[in-house]
DNA sequence: TTGTAAGCGTTATCAA
DNA sequence: TTGATAACGCTTACAA
């Protein structure tokens, strides 16, 4: 069942047929009716590999994440999937766990004709190499950039947050403040570090690396960096954890270890901790769980709306559109 | 560029470029460099539009889920995005929060011949259209089934599941067992219930429908439950929630409301909680969350494997694979 | 307002 | 082994 046997069946052309499906005004009211009547009955719909070849469009786009095992990621992809399915697009989704092998292979579907644009959430290309793609296809970075690359992204400013987040710390007389990040996949973590010292220099702290950690972005990166942080001859009395999930996880292996203890009378000091992105979860945590928020559905809107600017305008100039984070201070930092 | 140019450069004719791109044995190996060669140069790619239109296949597949903020769906589609990318498939999702229109709209992905077939994590169409649907498309249903319909679908044995908590919560001496489900969306749900009645009817226990809340499959949800239940005149001393999701927010509740305090010591017992699916969040909580592990990962491949099956040879007979699942004890349990 | 027909980029049949 | 060409289903000039 195809347009032709539409056309048939109603006793008109084709080209009548694919003006009443796509809405032309110069059809009559009975032709329209007519042909309505029959693609009704004989439960026709029109098979968009034809027309998608057509008119060289598929109306997808690809979001390439490294995992929706994070409420992070999880919460902005479903503002995407908002925003695209009320605009008649449908995405395609890549989980790289950050395979720069995968991120290579989703990207042909770019070049494949697949998809019509791509949201990444990513980093780690060269900035050449982003620069290119962002020459040839719509693209869009969410919640990363890549420095000195031309290409349109939107993220919050992540060198800021992160000063917040420590010198809010260090408000609270802290000194001998830990970092536990990721493993640099990220411009964002970059940015997080620059903060972080920012914020030790500008109190006169001099950085220990040794207070720095690095691991994955999981809970269990949290416990390993806990762990390895507690060990320390000087241990640190604060924690900035550059992610919630992480934060979960350095929580959860200092109240094992009895550095946190709530209502806690032997007067000892609970170890701070302050995460970052505010994940459904921190507040569910006992201690609820402080930390930077960032704006998840709106980066997901945003970046959507970006990429559709740059499908209709492919020659449009990029832009980086920055959202405003806010430091929410609940339990865990307050020890 | 396109494979005509490629036919030109290289002075061969689009069928034999064509034969080399899909890997023909049919051509010598000389004019298999010769065209490689030129499309290296090239760097041209072929255009899925065209190819797709041509051999009526997209290799695609749709995946319609509630939700990727519960880590209990996100680690199942990891599985069947993993799964499917080793098989050269890509997967359109379709995050529906259980609205019906938006997943009869995702399912005209299929009719539109878009996708090659879906995986479903849903159960509320009627048998009916979903044995018509199966008929006309390759389609699985995940964790779900629609009862008295003709569809492949794998889950565990929800009912099964359900009356083993029940049971080990009877066993360890409570009576008055509240439950917390969703809203019997899901056919799992349905059968959740019978195995929670059987189990109590099976040890003489006669079923309060005071004791049953009905609510979303989130943490809100679990916090109103639990807020609902212990406001009874006699409330129950143990609660099956449906999900780990809503058992945590039932954890957080009691615990706010002193019905769980760790290491008691004023005699009071504390409320006893155990879940279903077995998310990672179970281990991080305090107390540690009892629950019936669902084996997500193999419910993914499993589920990806099946459509395999049915795309591969679509008169294939429908089955339903049933996948172990296990009661784990750990501390929101032996109250 | 409607119809004719070209063409989107591929693959596959058939003939050479 | 290679080439010529039809066909996949649709949209869109252009013509009527």
């Amino acid at each position: 069942m195809n347009i032709k046997d539409i056309a048939s069946l109603t006793g008109l052309s084709v080209a009548t047929v694919s003006r009443v499906i796509n809405n032309h005004s110069s059809v009559t009211k009975e032709t329209r009716e007519k042909v309505e009547k029959v693609i009704k009955e004989t439960g026709y719909t029109p098979n968009f590999l034809g027309r998608n070849l057509r008119v060289s469009k598929t109306h997808k786009i690809l979001v390439i994440i490294p995992t929706i095992g994070n409420l992070f990621y999880s919460e902005i992809l479903e503002a995407i999937q908002e925003a695209s399915t009320n605009s008649g697009f449908n995405i395609l989704i890549g989980i790289t766990n950050n395979d720069t092998e995968l991120e290579k292979k989703y990207m042909e579907l770019l070049t494949t004709k697949q998809v019509d644009g791509a949201i990444l959430f990513l980093s780690r290309f060269d900035k050449e190499i982003m620069t290119a793609w962002s020459k040839k296809f719509p693209i869009v970075q969410c919640c990363e950039y890549t420095r000195g690359s031309d290409v349109t992204n939107v993220s919050i400013d992540n060198k800021q947050g992160a000063y917040d987040a420590v010198s809010y710390l260090i408000s609270k007389g802290h000194t001998k403040i830990g970092a536990i990040r990721g493993q640099l996949y990220f411009a964002s973590e970059a940015d997080r570090t620059d903060g972080y010292m920012q914020a030790l220099s500008d109190n006169g702290i001099e950085r220990d690396l040794k207070y720095s950690y690095v691991t994955e972005y999981t809970m269990e990166g949290g416990k390993k960096g806990a762990e390895a942080l507690m060990r320390l001859e000087n241990p640190p009395t604060a924690i900035f954890a550059y992610g919630d999930t992480i934060a979960i996880g350095v929580i959860k292996t200092l109240k094992d270890m009895k550095k946190i203890v709530m209502n806690r009378k032997d007067g000892k000091r609970n170890v701070a901790v302050l995460g970052f992105d505010d994940i459904p979860l921190c507040t569910l945590f006992t201690p609820t769980i402080s930390t930077v928020e960032q704006p998840k559905y709106q980066l997901g809107v945003t970046a959507f709306n970006l990429l559709m600017e740059k499908m209709n305008d492919p020659d449009m100039e990029n832009k980086s559109v920055v959202l405003p984070h806010r430091l929410i201070i609940r339990q865990s930092s307050e020890f």
